[in-house]
RNA sequence: GCCGCCGUAGCUUAGCUGGUGGAGCGGCUGAUUCGUAAUCAGCAGGUCAAGGGUUCAAAUCUCUUCGGCGGCUCCA
């Protein structure tokens, strides 16, 4: 059977002339149906084998599509132009009865429009996406390709423990992996139980990190003076690292010729997803990726095998995705994103392997020191059957490393470029599931990009391509600190961001005016202890209460605050408020020299900057209220 | 993109069944010089997201567009 689904403002048909002899017998000559899923049905000789079994399927497939729809109406329309293999005239007029028949039985309400006849009809298409859909429906067993591939995708989810065994997702165990278990089914079912806006958007708006610009696309951000230097911190931490593990740090065009013969190819397979640009009457795409300019660059590079693995990195601001406006979210998704992406050329599978390892424990350490530890992420596995038999002690080395279990996606065969992909994914208090790192052993485009190196006996080979993003966007790993923050905010606990990547760090409150130069010159012993690091200190310099300025930057986050007066002027010591007791003891006083041991050891494997606001709190202006 | 909800000063918001918008925070001015989470007083900020319609009269009803959120879909 051979569907068209149509959702319809209206349909409406008249009856004119008989199509074949013995058309049905019928009453009403026109009818109509508004607000209506439409289908179109060509009833096939393969139908006849099995009618009952024909309607079943067709059915289900289109109370399928109209609860997607919301629809109440479905029109049921003849239609013998969608096949060149129809059934009988008798048996599809019967199918279409009992189609009709399925339907009654249901809470929608149904119309069919005569068998036989040739009518004129009108039908108003929505036009969106969804709007229109064909199926092929074999009745039993045999599925549509869709549906197959579908099938095949959700059958074979599994949880990987460190003992090697698998497990089914549904009967395992979760115990006190609850997170897993909402990663799981956010994989699986895509289901989730809490509702509500995530909690990072108002804390990036309120602390003044990032916000909306309705001025631009929606998706792509704007980032307030605090919000930019925060960005700026992890976007050079993480190159940092990956310039240690040996990245060859490059910069590429954020627009490609949609014409470029080997970029158009990738291009058909998702048109839709680009955003475009005309310039003297070519067309250009704005990258989605990195891939491209280090691809095209490779391409033309000489490599030998003594190159290899050869590392190729670009922090990329920004790439590109028209993602479904629906699908935009604060930080979490955006249309134009920041980022890092390290890609390997190696020779072959084993130096893969082994160069998969070690970017999975740079990725782990990426993470961890960026603040987001273990216990924030949930790791995925993604490969096929045939690399998991053959490789599974490989696998489960990572399952060990990572010290829980991880869910495990198989597929029977290949169906994207590559074998082997892990993600490390946040999840958040919506249950929603984002990857942040992750690493993919791609054997598809060496060869399509015709990439080459010589090897040992001085043939040309294609490498295979290791794809890394070592923390993910830098914009989700915002989110990902933000939305931690929230979380333990809900469970009563100060929210405060890493102190390598707090603003101000230390906050300078003198109790009268008079003080306030004692305080440039704490600010300034601190800053003259150390030339290489950088300790972040202020002046809330304000015409404002003692408790008023603590106030507010308990609500900046601020980790250290130093109330100075008439004590410190004299002794050069202070009792400042830790915002935790990791950082500092509340009740114990301190030297300029021992604050500066302190925050040394939260920030001295980080990139080293100066405070980027003014020094004092009362020259800044307020971006957001 | 689709379905639903929402959009009042920079921010948070009051405004009942239509009768030309109130407040708090922030900002500015003045007073206060203060020791660990909000000092006091005054002033200035609003084509009620934008545009059209209904009406004697629209923030309020209606339509369209834009933006945000939730869900669906999507996520190479």
């Amino acid at each position: 059977m051979k569907l068209l689904l149509i959702h319809s403002d209206y349909i409406e048909y008249e009856v004119k002339d008989k199509a074949i002899s013995h058309p049905e017998e019928i009453n009403i000559k026109n009818d109509r149906m508004e607000e209506a899923l439409t289908v179109f049905v060509a009833v096939e000789k393969i139908d006849e084998k099995s009618p009952k079994q024909a309607v079943l399927d067709a059915g289900n497939e289109i109370v399928k599509t109209a609860e997607q729809l919301k629809v109440d109406n479905i029109m049921i329309y003849p239609y013998a132009h969608l096949s060149s293999d129809l059934a009988s005239a008798k048996a599809g007029k019967e199918i279409l009865v009992l189609l009709e028949e399925f339907f009654k039985k249901t809470k929608f309400i149904v119309k069919r429009s005569p068998f036989g006849w040739y009518k004129a009809f009108k039908i108003s298409c929505k036009g969106h996406p969804l709007s229109e859909l064909s199926r092929e429906i074999i009745p039993g067993g045999e599925e549509s390709e869709s549906l197959k591939k579908e099938r095949k995708l959700s059958s074979y989810w599994h949880i990987l423990t460190e003992d090697g065994t698998l497990h089914d997702v549904g009967e395992f165990n979760y115990n006190n992996r609850e997170k897993l278990k909402k990663f799981a089914m956010y994989e699986k079912e895509k289901s989730r139980a809490v509702k509500q806006e995530p909690p990072h958007v108002k804390l990036m708006q309120t602390l003044e990190i990032a916000d909306y610009e309705p001025a631009s696309d929606a998706g792509n951000m704007r980032f307030y003076p605090k919000g930019r230097f925060i960005k700026k911190l992890i976007e050079e931490y993480v190159t940092q690292r990956v310039i240690e593990y040996g990245g060859l740090e490059v910069e590429t065009p954020i627009m490609y010729d949609m014409d470029h013969p080997t970029l158009s190819k990738y291009l058909q397979r998702f048109p839709a997803r680009q955003y475009q640009i005309e310039s003297d009457k070519r067309m250009f795409f704005l990258r989605f990726a990195a891939c491209f300019g280090q691809f095209l660059m490779a391409h033309d590079a000489t490599i030998s095998y003594k190159d290899l693995p050869l590392k190729i990195y670009e922090l990329t601001r920004y790439s590109f995705r028209r993602e479904q406006s629906g699908e935009l979210t604060g930080l979490r998704r955006l249309r134009a994103f920041t980022m890092p992406d390290v890609h390997s050329l190696v020779s072959n599978l084993d130096m893969a392997m082994d160069e998969f390892k070690v970017r999975f424990d740079l990725s782990l350490s990426v993470l961890k020191n960026i603040g987001i530890d273990i216990d924030d992420i949930e790791m995925a596995l993604r490969t096929t059957k045939d690399f998991y038999d053959k490789n599974k002690e490989f696998l489960v080395d990572f399952v060990k490393k990572l010290g829980k279990p991880v869910l495990l996606e198989m597929w029977d065969e290949r169906i994207f470029y590559f074998v082997l992909k892990y993600e490390f994914n946040f999840v958040d208090m919506s249950d929603k599931a984002s990857a942040l790192s992750t690493d993919q052993i791609d054997i598809e485009n060496g060869e399509r990009y015709d990439i080459t190196f010589t090897d040992n006996e001085g043939k040309q080979k294609h490498p295979l391509i290791l794809h890394c993003s070592p923390s993910g966007a830098i914009e989700r790993v915002m989110y990902a600190l933000l939305e931690k923050e929230a979380i333990r905010m809900k469970q009563g606990k100060k929210p405060m961001l890493p102190v390598w990547l707090s603003p101000t760090q230390i906050r300078f409150i003198p109790v009268k005016d008079e003080f306030v130069s004692d305080c440039e010159g704490f600010v300034d012993d601190l800053q003259k202890i150390s030339s290489y690091y950088h300790i972040r200190g202020d002046i809330d310099d304000r015409e404002e209460s003692v408790g008023r300025k603590i106030r507010d930057a308990e609500k900046e986050w601020i980790p250290v605050i130093v109330v100075a007066g008439e004590k410190e002027r004299e002794e050069k010591t202070f009792t400042p408020r830790f915002r935790n007791d990791e950082l500092g003891d509340s009740n114990k006083s301190y030297s300029i020299q021992e604050l500066h041991e302190l925050m040394l050891g939260h920030v001295k494997d980080f990139t080293q900057h100066k405070l980027p606001l003014s020094l004092y709190v009362s020259k800044r202006p307020r971006f957001k209220g």
